[in-house]
DNA sequence: CTAGTGACCCAAC
DNA sequence: GGTTGGGCCACTA
Protein backbone atom coordinates (compact mmCIF):
# COMPACT_ATOMS: atom_id res chain seq x y z
CA UNK A 1 0.00 0.00 0.00
CA UNK A 2 1.25 3.65 -0.83
CA UNK A 3 2.44 5.46 2.13
CA UNK A 4 0.17 8.15 1.15
CA UNK A 5 -2.80 5.95 0.93
CA UNK A 6 -1.49 5.22 5.09
CA UNK A 7 -2.60 7.70 6.47
CA UNK A 8 1.19 9.62 6.16
CA UNK A 9 1.67 13.59 4.89
CA UNK A 10 2.92 13.56 1.64
CA UNK A 11 6.05 14.98 2.44
CA UNK A 12 6.71 11.92 4.98
CA UNK A 13 5.71 9.46 1.91
CA UNK A 14 8.37 11.25 -0.09
CA UNK A 15 10.65 10.74 2.54
CA UNK A 16 9.79 7.59 3.15
CA UNK A 17 10.63 6.66 -0.68
CA UNK A 18 13.99 8.17 -0.75
CA UNK A 19 15.16 6.54 2.37
CA UNK A 20 14.55 3.11 0.39
CA UNK A 21 16.86 4.26 -2.24
CA UNK A 22 19.81 1.78 -1.89
CA UNK A 23 23.47 3.06 -2.04
CA UNK A 24 25.24 3.21 -5.11
CA UNK A 25 21.54 4.05 -7.09
CA UNK A 26 19.32 7.17 -7.84
CA UNK A 27 16.12 7.80 -8.44
CA UNK A 28 14.24 10.16 -10.60
CA UNK A 29 11.42 12.91 -9.33
CA UNK A 30 8.77 11.12 -11.15
CA UNK A 31 9.65 7.71 -10.16
CA UNK A 32 9.87 8.61 -6.77
CA UNK A 33 6.23 10.26 -6.51
CA UNK A 34 4.81 7.25 -8.87
CA UNK A 35 6.23 5.18 -5.84
CA UNK A 36 4.99 7.50 -2.60
CA UNK A 37 1.52 7.34 -4.70
CA UNK A 38 1.84 10.68 -5.97
CA UNK A 39 1.71 9.47 -9.62
CA UNK A 40 2.06 13.22 -11.00
CA UNK A 41 3.17 15.33 -8.43
CA UNK A 42 7.14 14.65 -9.63
CA UNK A 43 7.18 18.02 -8.69
CA UNK A 44 5.95 17.91 -5.10
CA UNK A 45 8.89 15.76 -4.54
CA UNK A 46 11.49 18.50 -6.08
CA UNK A 47 8.99 20.66 -3.29
CA UNK A 48 9.30 18.35 -0.60
CA UNK A 49 13.12 17.89 -0.88
CA UNK A 50 13.60 21.63 -0.99
CA UNK A 51 11.77 22.05 2.30
CA UNK A 52 14.01 18.91 3.36
CA UNK A 53 16.42 20.29 6.39
CA UNK A 54 20.01 19.46 6.57
CA UNK A 55 21.25 16.70 8.66
CA UNK A 56 18.34 14.74 7.96
CA UNK A 57 18.33 11.14 7.09
CA UNK A 58 16.77 11.15 3.90
CA UNK A 59 19.24 10.25 1.01
CA UNK A 60 18.07 13.38 -1.31
CA UNK A 61 21.01 13.71 -3.28
CA UNK A 62 20.27 10.37 -4.42
CA UNK A 63 17.33 11.78 -6.28
CA UNK A 64 17.45 13.24 -10.01
CA UNK A 65 15.51 14.36 -12.69
CA UNK A 66 14.23 12.31 -15.26
CA UNK A 67 17.54 12.67 -17.42
CA UNK A 68 19.32 11.33 -14.72
CA UNK A 69 20.73 15.00 -14.53
CA UNK A 70 20.78 17.46 -10.98
CA UNK A 71 18.71 20.32 -11.08
CA UNK A 72 19.43 21.51 -7.83
CA UNK A 73 21.22 24.90 -8.85
CA UNK A 74 24.26 26.25 -7.59
CA UNK A 75 26.02 25.08 -4.40
CA UNK A 76 23.75 22.68 -3.55
CA UNK A 77 23.97 20.53 -6.83
CA UNK A 78 27.94 20.01 -6.62
CA UNK A 79 27.22 18.87 -3.24
CA UNK A 80 25.01 15.96 -4.49
CA UNK A 81 27.29 15.53 -7.54
CA UNK A 82 30.21 14.91 -4.88
CA UNK A 83 27.96 12.85 -2.81
CA UNK A 84 27.20 10.90 -5.40
CA UNK A 85 30.87 10.51 -6.14
CA UNK A 86 31.35 9.35 -2.75
CA UNK A 87 28.98 6.44 -3.19
CA UNK A 88 30.64 5.34 -6.66
CA UNK A 89 27.91 6.99 -8.59
CA UNK A 90 29.63 8.14 -12.12
CA UNK A 91 28.91 11.48 -14.04
CA UNK A 92 29.36 11.81 -17.64
CA UNK A 93 31.09 14.75 -19.58
CA UNK A 94 27.47 16.22 -19.45
CA UNK A 95 26.97 15.66 -15.81
CA UNK A 96 24.82 13.29 -16.32
CA UNK A 97 24.47 9.61 -14.90
CA UNK A 98 23.41 6.36 -16.74
CA UNK A 99 19.89 5.48 -15.45
CA UNK A 100 20.31 2.35 -16.89
CA UNK A 101 23.02 1.48 -15.02
CA UNK A 102 22.38 3.67 -11.71
CA UNK A 103 18.69 4.05 -11.91
CA UNK A 104 17.35 2.43 -8.91
CA UNK A 105 14.26 -0.30 -9.97
CA UNK A 106 11.54 -0.72 -7.31
CA UNK A 107 8.88 -2.89 -8.06
CA UNK A 108 5.95 -0.70 -8.12
CA UNK A 109 3.78 0.25 -10.97
CA UNK A 110 5.88 2.58 -13.14
CA UNK A 111 4.29 6.16 -13.57
CA UNK A 112 3.18 5.98 -17.59
CA UNK A 113 1.10 7.30 -20.17
CA UNK A 114 1.00 10.87 -20.25
CA UNK A 115 -0.99 13.57 -21.67
CA UNK A 116 1.72 16.37 -22.44
CA UNK A 117 0.50 18.87 -25.16
CA UNK A 118 -2.45 19.44 -26.83
C1' DC B 1 -12.04 30.28 -0.99
C1' DT B 2 -8.54 31.95 -5.27
C1' DA B 3 -3.93 32.91 -7.10
C1' DG B 4 1.01 32.19 -7.61
C1' DT B 5 5.03 29.26 -7.58
C1' DG B 6 8.15 25.24 -8.02
C1' DA B 7 15.08 20.80 -6.75
C1' DC B 8 9.45 18.25 -12.75
C1' DC B 9 7.90 15.55 -17.03
C1' DC B 10 6.48 14.75 -21.56
C1' DA B 11 5.22 15.65 -26.31
C1' DA B 12 5.56 18.63 -30.24
C1' DC B 13 8.17 22.40 -32.95
C1' DG C 1 19.98 17.55 -31.31
C1' DG C 2 17.91 21.81 -28.39
C1' DT C 3 13.83 24.74 -27.58
C1' DT C 4 8.75 25.74 -26.54
C1' DG C 5 4.57 24.95 -24.38
C1' DG C 6 1.27 22.82 -21.55
C1' DG C 7 -0.16 20.01 -17.44
C1' DC C 8 0.08 17.70 -13.26
C1' DC C 9 -0.08 18.18 -7.82
C1' DA C 10 1.01 20.21 -3.29
C1' DC C 11 2.25 24.21 -0.51
C1' DT C 12 2.29 29.28 0.79
C1' DA C 13 0.32 33.92 0.72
Amino acid sequence: MSAASAGVSTYQAIYAVVRRIPRGRVASYGQVAGVAGLANAARQVGYALHALPAGSAVPWHRVLNARGAISLPGYHGVTQRLLLAREGVRFDARSRVDLAQFGWRPRRSPPSGRKGRS
